[in-house]
DNA sequence: GATTATGTGGAAGGCGCGTTTCACTTGTCA
DNA sequence: TGACAAGTGAAACGCGCCTTCCACATAATC
């Protein structure tokens, strides 16, 4: 078999295990990020590795999309619950947060083909320009800027943001202040 | 021989031809950027690309280096010429262009061993740096960021910017406009 | 024009990495 | 417990790429 679920006991839980070496691995620079290393983070074959997922992609596809499903959904909390311009710092807080821990060994899935993960950062896209769209409504962003403009100009600031060597809190509330200050309406 | 100019005529034409074939396709996204692809280009042997250089990595050295030394001095003159406050928001709206004119190949090429290069980013960030504290001190820049600090959010900024899809320049235009707005001291 | 140092490039070498093979092991189920 | 399907992993393979070889070409020099 190539990627369906396992049917053995053994085969599921090496399935785990691989999938818990590549999380591992995602979040330490430095690390080559090859199917071997995975292999041997899990205490396994490298073949078994590749084989439960049905290949190198798919299976990094599976360790990001795990990653970043939690984010997506707290986006999407943030945005039901509260008041759209505070969900947008909040939130901001957030993301960048989670990119710093994780940007590292991003240049090396950045060509890989990983469907699920795409769909994830369509979702976090969509969810981010609903944030701004309300903060915009709220008062809390100028109008006169796009709303699609102004999200891409956040995500991509805030992966700026986070790329910083050592992203201190401090650091990042500085960069935030920046970012927000440009946003808000002129007084 | 390996790496030093070359005595003969034609091979000292070559050495050009291979830079240019070199320096063209850095502004292009999707070639593979690979000796082979160059040395095609170039109309030459791929062992003639590499050897005159002394390797891929000094060859794309020598290429990167060569676009990116007149942005450096273009920052130095800037710098001695102008307004600081006026040098920085004309600084970074030529450096964007610059990086979203060759950032399409930066992932091809950043993993290799480029010291020229890498001279060059670092007089870069310094003279924007040095732009950044006198824009502080004529008030363009509030002064409750460290300079470093704020440099280094304008750069990262500025690459984020750059890697818009189609950086219109109405596009470059809203984005720097939020950067600056966000740096610019209380009124 | 002859001689020689210099340069060329197709072919072969070597390396890293993802994938596949296949003899072997191990859960699973009657 | 016995038999079989399911799973394993070391080794082999394939592929892309940079680099090196070496027989051949050619600019420079006398």
């Amino acid at each position: 078999m190539s990627s369906g679920t396992p049917r053995r006991a053994d085969a599921l839980r090496n399935r785990r295990l691989a999938l818990d070496a590549a999380t591992a691995l995602l979040a330490e620079p430095g690390t080559p990020l090859t199917v071997e290393t995975i292999a041997r983070r899990a205490g396994l074959g490298a073949a078994t590795v590749v084989r439960t997922f049905g290949g190198k992609d798919a299976l990094l596809d599976a360790a990001v999309s795990g990653l970043l499903a939690p984010v997506v959904q707290r986006a999407r909390d943030l945005l039901a619950e509260t008041a759209p311009g505070e969900a947008l710092g909040l939130f901001l807080r957030e993301l960048i947060a989670f990119q710093a821990a994780h940007h590292s060994a991003s240049d090396q899935w950045g060509g890989l083909d990983m469907p699920a993960t795409s769909a994830l950062r369509g979702d976090l896209a969509r969810l981010m320009e609903e944030m701004v769209e309300g903060a915009q409504r709220d008062g809390a962003v100028r109008t006169d800027i796009d709303p699609a403009v102004a999200t891409s100009l956040i995500g991509r600031t805030a992966l700026a943001i986070a790329r910083t060597q050592p992203p201190s809190p401090q650091l990042i509330d500085a960069y935030l202040a920046v970012l927000l200050r440009g946003l808000r309406p002129p007084t």
